[in-house]
RNA sequence: GCCCGAAUGGCGGAAUGGCAGACGCGGAGGCCUCAAAAGCCUCUACUCGCAAGGGUGUGUGGGUUCGAGUCCCACUUCGGGCACCA
């Protein structure tokens, strides 16, 4: 489209001016009130696409309207490096995957620039920087002397197809590799885990002071499944000296307990199993070991399907509310990883044990009454004990607590209180990672690398092959090592970190990204810590956000973030997808629409616009064949503002008149609407009033009478001011050529609307009869509640709607409604 | 299955219990022009009516209220999350 301006060149002369003169860099002993305001940094992945524009757009905009609100915002900017993408692409070129990492950073980079969004690149952060990585191994051993990481065996999901192993997130939900699409299978190696459970409860609890999406928080708060309950013992029948101990939420039914469940993976399977059953057990733990997490948590109520899921043990323990022998089966429909991975199976009140029970013909005892006309199998319900000796008669919650009492009383057992969410599992069979710093001595052991040897680097010349192993284990002049503490031989542990934990600080290394001997100076962290505003995508609302909640409280319970807050990211803003045929744009996908083809014909300036317009900022938006006539649009909005403040087609008059008092107050309103907007996130409806107010100015304009200088001016000067914040170029130009080299658009104050502008003489009272409409009123806005009730009586339109009916009640709001009842 | 969120013109959306459809896209007509592009102006929920004007209308069915797109209950559809967590 044909522009009345060189939006290239535009733009560029002031994306150059930003940098060249630092407008955006803070020191951190800023003396204005500080403002920390961050987009998640993103992996390199080359040119930026549709998601990062939006996602940018909008940080930059909070990064501009509080710098004009007057604070030092801290706006950095960095790149999540380390990850299998660009391991993968080595291999295929047989190069490095710092070659490609390094090129995409490059491009990602150029293409942020072009946008116009600002940083502070003084602090820039790469995750697979040497002085980056000193630094996440410094925590990482921190964490060891704390007894925040810690070495044991776990299986891990590992692909075929990529020969390598995966995080649970990489997993699909039917078991799948989400870039392969191999089933996933399950392989126990030792691993290094971070106790994020010692911080369950701190997560869960402080979960409700955030100030982040309900939808985020309920994420949040589920995955970390917190249940009440209790833990108790079943004795062996056989031999009481051996319990059974199991974790249950219901110990009301324990009467109800028909039999008990041990999963494939428990340590008393081999005692509990007799000689006729031995080869039953073999068959389930043999196949439940060959079946993936997934599909043996897929739920199933099939008959055949549920037999060849559980056999008997062979064994019976005792009910200890009943004195009675259960039999006990072995199920793979129990956890080996939550509570004790052993239950009480109550039939008659749970839908898993029911269905067992139907399939292996084992009793029902209801310890619930069910409600009237009550038909089904289990009943999970509240209601009156039955069957239940003491707590006969009690209802649920009250018949808990007496069970709680029996097994304390009887020493059977004690409250006690699981969660779903598990450790923390950080170690990764790959290359393109930040290596794990210790070192394996046959004499000492576990040994850490020491502060002075950090940081620990792979050599370049590691042949990534496909092989499942490491790569770095393949490399002797790495593996092999002298431990630090004999000086004897020793091997270098081999696998690298989670790249979770390098997004885990690095909102901290931004602070003081020169530091050398700590990851950060804790004085010049809390300068601006916590993150005032976070933004990013809601696909990070589990996995990243509670994974940086932990490293935050660990960090300042290690030492090395004394005194800052303990949760990292006071305010949290989700953005919505972009979607192209209902269906995530994304690279893989192949469906990305690159934001550089607009930069030539509606600029940056344009593309910005069009993604705060489009809908509101945690939407999806859906990228159609009516897009691009959309973001025309927007580029149509800011070519008309040019028009108008380059005085096209205007004619100006010195003498005020009685039209300048509804352009000021139309003015002076927009400025009212548009902070409101800004503070509430509602970016559509504050373009949409620049919009209004710039047809309003407009018309007024090109009147026959022309425009009073002054009020043209100060309407083009605050249309200029309130968009500044989002479409960032024209209006400096502009602003620029209106008052002079001198003056920056950019270090304008945010306006402020005048009160007095925004009362009009007469508003439209609305007249209803019976809830209709009847009649639009002119009136003053303080019109008394007798005047506005006088007036409507008295309008003929009123009048011939009540049909000479006499008013029953008249609700009078003056001054917007009167409403008359008949 | 459970938990969240959403549903408004041809389309994206606006409306904090008080004029439904702001703003934009698309569409129709007009001005300008030799013509086009660009720009500008008017109209544009559905429906009855020549018109003035009337009726209907925010997924469905109920309810609260003088008044409901907005609050409550039930349901439908779509989207997202969790899903043998005992």
């Amino acid at each position: 489209m044909a522009r009345p301006f060189d939006v290239v060149a535009l733009e560029k002369k002031w994306q150059d001016r930003w940098r060249r003169e630092g407008t955006y860099e803070v020191d951190n002993d800023d003396p204005r009130e500080r403002y920390y305001a961050l987009c998640m940094y993103p992996y390199p992945s080359g040119v930026a696409h549709q998601g990062h524009v939006r996602n940018y757009v909008f940080g930059d905009l909070v990064v501009r309207y509080q710098t004009m609100r007057g604070k030092a915002v801290l706006s950095p900017f960095g790149f999540d490096s380390f990850g299998l993408p660009a391991e993968n692409a080595a291999i295929k070129a047989h190069s490095h995957p710092r070659v490609f990492t390094d090129q995409r950073i490059e491009e990602l980079k150029a293409s942020v620039q072009e946008l116009g969004a600002v940083y502070d690149w003084r602090r820039e952060v790469r995750s697979h920087d040497p002085a980056y990585i000193r630094q996440s191994q410094f925590i990482f051993l921190k964490f060891l002397e704390a007894g925040l990481a810690y070495r044991a065996e776990a299986p891990v999901n590992w692909c075929p197809g990529c020969a390598t192993v995966l995080a649970n997130e990489q997993v699909t939900a039917d078991g799948t590799c989400d870039r392969s699409g191999d089933v996933v299978e399950r392989k126990n190696l030792e691993q290094w885990f971070f106790k994020i459970t010692d911080y369950a409860d701190e997560l869960l609890e402080q979960v409700d002071h955030l100030q982040w999406p309900e939808r985020v928080k309920t994420m949040q708060r589920n995955w970390i499944g917190r249940s009440e309950g209790v833990e108790f013992e079943l004795p062996l029948a056989e031999d009481p000296s051996v319990g059974l101990r199991v974790f249950t939420t219901r110990p009301d039914t324990g009467f109800g307990v028909t039999y008990a469940v041990v999963a494939p993976e428990h340590p008393l399977l081999e005692r509990l199993t007799t000689g006729d059953q031995r080869d039953a057990v073999a068959n389930l733990v043999e196949r439940a070991r060959h079946t993936s997490e997934v599909e043996r948590s897929a739920t199933t109520t099939d008959g055949a399907e549920l037999t060849k899921r559980g056999a008997f043990t062979g064994s019976y323990v005792v009910n200890t509310f009943t004195g009675e022998s259960v039999p006990v089966y072995v199920a793979d429909y129990v956890l080996g990883t939550y509570g004790t991975g052993a239950i009480m199976a109550v039939p008659a009140e749970d839908e898993r044990d029911y269905a067992f029970a139907q399939v292996h013909g084992l009793p029902v005892v209801r310890t619930v009454a069910t409600p009237e006309g009550f038909e089904g199998g289990a009943y999970a319900g509240d209601g009156v004990k039955i069957n239940s000796g003491f707590m006969d008669g009690l209802d649920v919650p009250a018949a808990k607590r007496a069970a709680l009492d029996f097994l304390v009383a009887n020493a059977h057992g004690e409250a006690k209180v699981n969660y779903r969410l598990r450790d923390w599992l950080v170690s990764r069979q790959r290359f393109w990672g930040c290596p794990i710093p210790v070192v394996y001595c046959d004499t000492d052991g576990i040994v850490p690398v020491p502060l002075d040897q950090l940081p620990v680097l792979a050599p370049d010349d590691v042949v990534m092959t496909s092989s499942g192993q490491s790569p770095l284990a393949t490399h002797e002049g790495f593996r092999n090592t002298t431990c630090p503490t004999c000086g004897g031989p020793a091997r270098r542990e081999a696998d690298t970190m989670d790249t979770f934990t390098d997004s885990s600080w690095y909102f901290l290394r931004f602070t003081d990204p020169t530091s050398t001997d700590r990851p950060f100076d804790p004085v010049q962290a809390a300068a601006w810590m916590p993150v005032d505003q976070y933004i990013g995508g809601v696909e990070h609302a589990i996995l990243h956000l509670l994974y940086a909640r932990f490293y935050m409280k660990a960090l300042v319970d290690v030492g090395i973030a004394p005194g800052l807050p303990r949760e990292p990211f006071t305010r949290l803003f989700t953005q919505g997808m972009i979607r192209m045929d209902g269906s995530k744009m994304s690279k893989s996908k192949g469906n990305l629409v690159a934001p550089g083809q607009y930069y030539t014909t509606v600029g940056a300036d344009g593309l910005r616009l069009f993604h705060l317009f489009v809908g509101p900022p945690a939407d999806d938006v859906d990228w159609t064949s009516q897009t691009d006539e959309v973001i025309d649009g927007c580029a149509r909005f800011l070519d008309r503002l040019w028009r108008l403040a380059t005085l096209d087609d205007i004619t100006l008059r010195q003498e005020g008149d009685e039209s300048d008092l509804a352009i000021r107050r139309a003015v002076h309103k927009t400025i009212a609407k548009v902070s409101d907007d800004y503070e509430r996130w509602s970016y559509n409806t504050a373009v949409a009033a620049l919009m209004e107010l710039l047809n309003t100015v407009g018309k007024w304009a090109r009147d026959a009478r022309g425009a009073h200088e002054d009020t043209l001016n100060e309407a083009i000067d605050t249309l200029l001011t309130l968009l500044a914040p989002m479409a960032p170029h024209m209006p400096a130009e502009l602003w620029e050529m209106r008052h002079g080299t001198s003056s920056h658009l950019h270090a304008q104050t945010w306006p402020t609307a005048d009160p007095a502008l925004l009362v009009d003489d007469t508003v439209t009272m609305v007249v209803q009869v019976n809830g209709k409409v009847r009649a639009r009123l002119e009136v003053s806005p303080d019109i008394s509640e007798a005047d506005a009730t006088a007036a409507a009586l008295a309008d003929p339109a009123v009048i011939a709607a009540l049909e000479g009916a006499s008013p029953t009640r008249v609700v009078s709001r003056p001054p917007r409604m009167v409403n008359i009842v008949p």
